[in-house]
RNA sequence: GGCGCGGUGGCAGAGUGGUUAUGCAGCGGACUGCAACUCCGUGUACGCCGGUUCGAUUCCGACCCGCGCCUCCA
């Protein structure tokens, strides 16, 4: 049995899906003005990881994670890099793709995305108006009233009155409320814009979720989820709108990742301390990233460091070093480990504790090495790779994670003649040559390790 | 100010009412030509103060500290 924090509830609850063996999971996806950083890396991760073990778990998962392609601040970028904005969104989509591919990402089953639903939005908002949910205001836009719907605040626990009383500067006169949030906003001359029965304009941010989750997985679905900073306003506002127009409930469980955070900040686009996905990946090698996303609970703070993320690099090259130089048995039964794991991940997720196991595992196959048993440790390579796949880890080749170039001084080809004039030398009983030979490869980030079968190596 | 989350060993990071997290780093031993890798062993811990309990790091309360949201942000 599965169990869940659910944001709404604040508790952990026991995972039912409302139709026995699917998820119907929707997950806010990226405003694509600008590359990906690792905020946005973290949620991918998680629910990837998440959308891997309930699969794992025989669900047939319908997960669906949204585009948002249009939005002032690309309208806003487009026209600071003087070009369509479609050019940018289009570039940045496939800037993401790329990243995601990198990070083991899989894609999501559907990725709709807002320019597409336009027509879904417009019936949206239309039915909100309809049942005096909406108002179209002076200034053309179409803003929804807050205080027609009674649940306002639940996901948060916000209060109505708390957040009037907090409203800062800045309020749009022509909302009734400062609370209320614009559902259509009216073009102005030379906007980019779509027909509606309130004039030329685009779908406020709000409101394109609303659409694009109930059309993809009906009215109500199992799991939402997305990142810490959209609890309030946006997934707030969500529920505000779809169960206002629906009259149904909108999402069952509410899931939110922890914030990345850099020198105890939060990081973010409008601190500007944001380190982009494929910045990062020109210093570590992508599962290095993923492994350091998935050694901590999605929901916990973690903090980015160039430390942290070496340290997740050493840690991963033990799990592959125990899989180097065995091929791993075809069939293995369950074991005392895909227990503990199950245990671990069906405990709202912990990959935390599910990477132990994996280092369990790990130990199990060095010590029936040490043993000489490699039929056992063929077994249990097996069960490394297999729960490894989960998290979206160990699947590479052994050699082709260690060896995997980096940009280092040294070819493959360079290395290997040099490992072969050590062997000589070594042969020869020349140690003083053959250190001389680990030290320059050393120097140049190259590390030899030594085993009865020969000398393997990897870059460090 | 309102709402919410968290403080675990040198560091990272799980978890539990009484018994080993795990990883990195350290120390001792084995292996090795010497190392690396690996194996065996080993130390340091639960912010502070009360309470409940036979027993609390784990439950309850107060306090201190940190963080997040309350405006666009994953």
């Amino acid at each position: 049995m599965i169990r869940i924090y659910n944001t709404l509830s604040q508790q952990k609850e026991e995972f039912q899906p409302i139709e026995p063996g699917k998820v119907r999971m929707y997950v806010c996806g990226m405003t694509v003005y600008d590359y990906c950083h690792l905020g946005h890396a973290r949620v991918l991760v998680a629910f990837d990881v998440i959308t891997r073990y309930l699969r794992h778990c025989g669900y047939d998962v319908h997960y669906v994670r949204n585009i948002t392609d249009i939005d002032d601040k690309i309208l806003l970028r487009a026209e600071e890099n003087g070009e369509v904005y479609t050019d940018l969104t289009e570039r940045m989509i496939s800037a993401m793709h790329e990243d995601e591919g990198k990070l083991g990402v899989l894609p999501p089953t559907e990725e709709p995305r807002a320019t597409a639903h336009i027509d879904n939005i417009i019936a949206m908002i239309r039915t909100l108006i309809s049942k005096d949910h909406a108002y179209v205001a002076d200034n053309g836009d179409v803003y929804f009233a807050v205080d027609s719907f009674d649940g306002y605040g639940k996901l948060s626990k916000k209060k109505l009155d708390d957040l009037l009383a907090g409203a800062r500067v800045d309020v749009e006169q022509a909302k009734r409320s400062p609370a209320d949030f614009a559902l259509w906003k009216a073009a102005k001359a030379g906007e980019v814009s779509w027909n509606s029965p309130w004039g030329d304009g685009r779908p406020g941010w709000h409101i394109e979720c609303s659409a694009m989750s109930t059309c993809c997985l009906g009215d109500t679905f199992d799991i939402h989820g997305g990142g810490p900073d959209l609890m309030f306003p946006h997934h707030e506002n969500e529920i505000a709108q779809s169960e206002a127009a629906t009259g149904q409930e909108f999402a069952r469980t509410w899931m939110h990742a922890g914030a990345i955070r850099v020198n105890k900040e939060k990081m973010s686009k409008s601190l500007g301390n944001f380190f982009t996905i494929r910045e990062i990946l020109e210093s570590y090698p992508p599962e290095v990233v993923r492994y350091f996303l998935v050694s901590s609970h999605y929901r916990s703070q973690v903090d980015y460091s160039e430390d942290n993320l070496a340290e997740a690099g050493r840690s991963l090259t033990k799990l592959y070093h125990a899989l180097r130089g065995l091929v791993p048995a075809k069939d293995v039964a369950d074991t005392a480990h895909d227990r503990q794991f199950q245990a671990a991940m069906d405990d709202d997720f912990n990959t935390a504790g599910a990477i132990a196991v994996l280092h369990g595992v790990a130990a199990e196959i060095n010590q029936h090495r040490r043993q000489g048993d490699e039929q056992a440790a063929s077994d249990s390579a097996a069960v490394l790779v297999r729960l490894g796949k989960v998290l979206g880890l160990m699947q590479q080749d052994p050699e082709a994670f260690f060896q995997a170039d980096t940009g280092g001084e040294l070819t493959a080809e360079e290395i290997e003649a040099l490992i072969q004039a050590r062997a000589d030398a070594r042969k020869g009983r020349d140690f003083a040559e053959a250190d001389r030979i680990r030290d320059e490869l050393a120097s140049k980030g190259v590390i030899l390790d030594d085993s009865r079968e020969g000398t393997s190596w990897r870059r460090g």
